[in-house]
DNA sequence: ACGATCGGGACGCCCCGTTGTT
DNA sequence: AACAACGGGGCGTCCCGATCGT
């Protein structure tokens, strides 16, 4: 019995990594149910039974990805942190996700396109963020007075969310200098001169140690650890 | 004769109207042809007489597209211009196309993740123009000393670019205040204070005066105006 | 007004001699008139102006093909002739046309195939000529006693019929001696001792006699010899 | 699993005779993918299932009756039997089989025009095979003295070949006297006088014999059988 | 419960024969 | 007689359900 769900578990694993990695190349359109279900190594049958259509699978994978995506988030912005650093921090967090995580690509490029609109977009999500962050950082009297920080909330998400689409071109490691780049401009500008100093536009956080903290919810494990995952249980 | 070939012109236009709006709110894959030659109010034949293949359709609208831009391009940077300034008018009106022009938008979108590769990406010509501005800015003496040019060639890139994604999502409209700006935020960064003054974040051009000066490629023409061109022409 | 006439008549020969070849190696179906006209170096506005439908174009490329083959069967036949002779050249005379003349190969190739049914087929036609030829042997004594004219009269038909099929695989070549050697063995068991040794298995007529006696009504003529005749006629 | 497996078989049984019937009657253009699944009885989704593309249905249908014809021929010829005979008696067969089976006429016509060329073709074969025979007849010095076998074997060839042809035009029924007639006449010119005599030109064998023993491998049997061999093995 | 095989429809793209219009 | 446009399918593809084993 616990056989069966674990197994279930597993494929349903698979399925969801295969998902990903095809819609990430394919888009939701174009992906096929056939290739993903091939990749995954179970049958379309198989696939049908956990995903009842294409558009659940979809909305799994980008479920899936949301959660990382706002784990993320949640994790570079520790509370009583400095908003700005968090603010870049999460900038950071996101676009190396982006640019190794299928996962999160995946979520990221079916959440807007998709035919289904169940949910707010990611941008949008990460727009209230930056919202967030920037009223946080100016009650605490982190930014230049005058500031209106609509415009900038705009112009910092426009420019991560340019991130994302450069990533798929295969720009995705200069990425992390372009971003520092980006903040090396753009934090003088905004924050107080007394912040600044303290600020790190290159970004306080690695990836490695956000893994370990989030590895909890992460979904998508290589194939390996399965294995061994399963080695260890099956006796 | 020559009407024949008149109706050819606006039939094949009003394809590429067509084609563009629908490939736009699609994309490529989504997009059905029976859609784009029944709004067109033609037949699929007539679509696959100027067309031969649904490939061949999202080509032209990409020619097109890349047309239009291309020249917005050199409209906004006349020779022996203040280079950052070219460089700030050249997004906002890039910025303004893709909000205004369904043809700009379809453009864009299918350049990345059309199937036919056969041509320079949008974006990678866009940071060639952005590249080559720097270095011209640099040259005259007008970038801050030790900037490095690459990362804030990335970072411009990636945020105007970003800025076409949030069109995309009906914000087309803050984008010019966002675009402004991050140009307020970015120019301190990397101009010579002497030039800075001279600089307007929020462009000199407007695209009205541009949209006169590049009518005459401008494909894409209000049925009404057609209709009236062909009545003054047909005597 | 001759003038037209004349380029009329050019015009539908280079139809027909274009349909021939295309009809030839694809056959009805396959065949598409786009080709066909365009080969033909004419519109296929043209190509309707001479023949309403496609079909029509196959009648007329086989009733063409019909007229050679019967004439090349009346001259092959010379009244007051040796009839077995008679079928040995005749035999010969079809599958040289097969062989050389494309017009006769594809009129062969529609004839059965094809959707009209309005006419005899040729090998329904051949298998006349035969049966005739042979009841006129019959008469004259040039047969050998207690033969039977009907399995005989299937045997050559089909013998020859086979032709037509492997010529078409471009065996063409062979197919003289092949004939040569059919007869060979074929007409000791059929013909009269006294007669037998009049006969030439080879077949006593040259395609090259055949091409002069019948030039009158061959439809096909190349290019050169169009444009000669027409220069002589314009004046 | 098991009424699954036997089920698909049925199914794929049943496409591949109305496969059959569809391209015997139509040739392989003209055959329309829609009739021979509706005539199966099963969707056009079906069809995709077993055949993946028409070409592909073609090349199945070809190899069946590629491999019933290879067995006739292999069981008119016995080793160590008269080659003549056998020669005699493989043309028989496979007239009849022409003449009644429907998958055989059908591959056969596929065989040459066929868009795919990955096989020799079937008269390719037959020649093959008489060239064969007429050697092992020759060694053993059944043949009279001073006869070419290149020519005699292209007229064997090409007169059963025709044959299949005018069985396609209905006269099947009168192919056997023919082609007993063809031999009568043949056999004399071709044989030494004292093999002669142990030759019939009619054919030794009999198709029932032939069904008999070659049922094991007759991929097309009538639905009837089919009910009852499953039934039977329906434990 | 979980999964696999097999089969069912529904379109989408493309091709092609044909008809108006000039 | 040339250009332009029309509309009818054909093939292939894909998403999904129905039916059975394990």
């Amino acid at each position: 019995m616990r056989h069966q769900q674990e197994r279930s578990v597993r494929t349903r694993r698979r399925l969801l990594r295969s998902a990903a990695e095809i819609f990430d190349t394919e888009g939701y359109v174009s992906a096929r149910l056939t290739d993903i279900s091939a990749r995954a190594r179970v049958s379309t049958g198989a696939l049908h039974f956990h995903f009842a259509c294409k558009e659940d699978l979809a909305r799994a994978v980008v479920e899936d990805a949301r959660k990382v995506l706002w784990r993320a988030a949640r994790f570079a912005r520790p509370d009583g942190a400095e908003p700005l650093q968090a603010l870049v921090d999460t900038s950071h967090t996101i676009s190396r996700l982006l640019a190794w995580d299928v996962a999160s690509r995946a979520g990221l490029r079916l959440d807007h396109g998709g035919p289904g609109d169940d949910g707010r977009r990611f941008f949008e999500a990460w727009a209230d963020c930056v919202q967030e962050l920037m009223t946080a950082a100016d009650e605490q009297g982190h930014l230049l007075p005058r500031i209106q920080r609509q415009p900038l909330t705009c112009a910092i998400v426009s420019s991560t969310t340019g991130m994302g689409v450069l990533i798929k071109a295969g720009m995705g490691e200069r990425m992390r200098v372009a971003l520092t780049g980006f903040w090396q401009g753009f934090l003088p500008a905004i924050a107080a001169p007394e912040v600044l100093e303290r600020l790190d536009p290159g970004g306080t956080t690695d990836l490695v140690e956000y893994a370990v903290a989030a590895s909890c919810c992460l979904p998508y494990v290589p194939e390996e650890a399965e294995q061994a995952e399963v080695a260890t249980r099956v006796p």
